[in-house]
DNA sequence: TGTACATCAGTGAACGCGCGTTCACTGATGTAC
DNA sequence: TGTACATCAGTGAACGCGCGTTCACTGATGTAC
């Protein structure tokens, strides 16, 4: 039993049981707030009601944590795109339907981003490659993970007809070049506090024209 | 008369004479190379070879000096843009004499980006707005920042017909945002360290998007 | 079912580090008469 | 032209801070017999 001034839990064993994940929410949650520099070792240790060291049995340094926070934060998003994809109506033309959920996946990304700007920061914080990573930490409910999402989404276009296979490599840096370009001016940029509607209406313009110029 | 073990300069007059430029360059020689993070107050006082507290003889704090820094960047990135701008030839039809012109525009922010990322990220590292921002030490020869130089490019576009006015509005930021989204992409991203030619192609099918798009 | 003991997951204390910043100072420079 | 003196632009020393990380430790847990 410790005492709790500034825990969040008052732990009654001597073992927690579930540190490592106590560790890596406190440590999501900073990152929330805060972006990647806010995670900080000692922080989320004391988050936990834990002395400092107590970290080191769960990840092998800083680095490794905040590593962690990053696979979260990836998997965030592509929960945040995923959600906006199931809303797309079934039903449809099948051309149509493939458009309508890129339209989905690029929302779902830029929404994400306003939402959750020190998540979307960090999660693109450190450049590894995601593409071709199937680390399930980094993935949504489907198991897959943003750039894996926005891939299949492209590769339906091109099933549908609606898209020339030709254009299709390569394809997914352009679209996914324009909504994070303006993800970033919206979470953190010029665009940030920009009203809602002039938000909305910009993305629909932008997704316009990925939809028009692939 | 000081030794100078690490420091660039030896200085003969206890007064230095040219001590902020001196702060600065090293400030913007360290965002090159890290970021905005390696802007560090003690380090460029070291690299000046002065003593730490100097430094406040010339900027409030670590604040106002990365803020010079930051300005200085954009300045940077205006050049890099007006160099690329100052390479479209003339005495094409005017139409086309405007595209060519946004294009070298997109060309010259994704080639600083690639060159300089650590300049590219410090200047765009806090977010204020560049925007309506006249201060001369954000702008490039010309006088104009980043933004006012899309902006110039933008309206010649409406001018000579090649754009509908009433697309205008808020069309710097769709095409800021697909520039901006590669140069990351490229600059720190997963498409760091790709072929040039790669890059170069992507820039290409970019700027095709956008103008088609916009 | 009870006990011995290895393993695990915490504690406690301390380290060295580099940072930004403040204080009282002093050498150099420029200006008034 | 020379001197007095205010102002400027550096120095020197120190501060408190929070950080990541290491070390030897101990309480709790699980397993073999």
């Amino acid at each position: 039993m410790r005492s709790a001034t500034h825990n969040k839990t008052v732990r009654t064993s001597y073992h927690h049981g579930n540190l490592r994940q106590v560790l890596l929410d406190a440590g999501v949650e900073l990152a929330r707030r805060g972006g990647p520099q806010a995670v900080v070792l000692r922080e989320v240790t004391r988050q936990a009601g834990v002395v400092p060291n107590a970290a080191y049995r769960h990840f092998a340094n800083r680095q490794a944590l905040l590593a962690a926070v990053r696979a979260a934060a990836l998997a965030a998003l592509a929960r945040g795109m995923e959600a906006e994809l199931s809303q797309v109506h079934k039903g449809m033309p099948i051309a149509e339907f493939a458009r309508a959920n890129l339209r989905a996946i690029g929302r779902g990304y830029m929404r994400f981003a306003q939402a959750e700007p020190g998540l979307f920061h960090t999660a693109f914080s450190s450049q590894d490659k995601v593409e071709g990573d199937a680390d399930p930490a980094k993935a949504g409910n489907s198991g897959m993970n943003p750039f894996q999402l926005l891939g299949a989404a492209l590769d339906l276009l091109v099933d549908s007809g609606a898209l020339p296979p030709q254009r299709r490599p390569g394809a997914e840096y352009l679209a996914w070049s324009a909504v994070h370009g303006l993800a970033l001016l919206v979470a953190e940029g010029p665009l940030h506090g920009a009203p809602a509607e002039q938000r909305e209406a910009l993305a629909q313009r932008l997704l316009d024209m990925v939809e028009k110029g692939l």
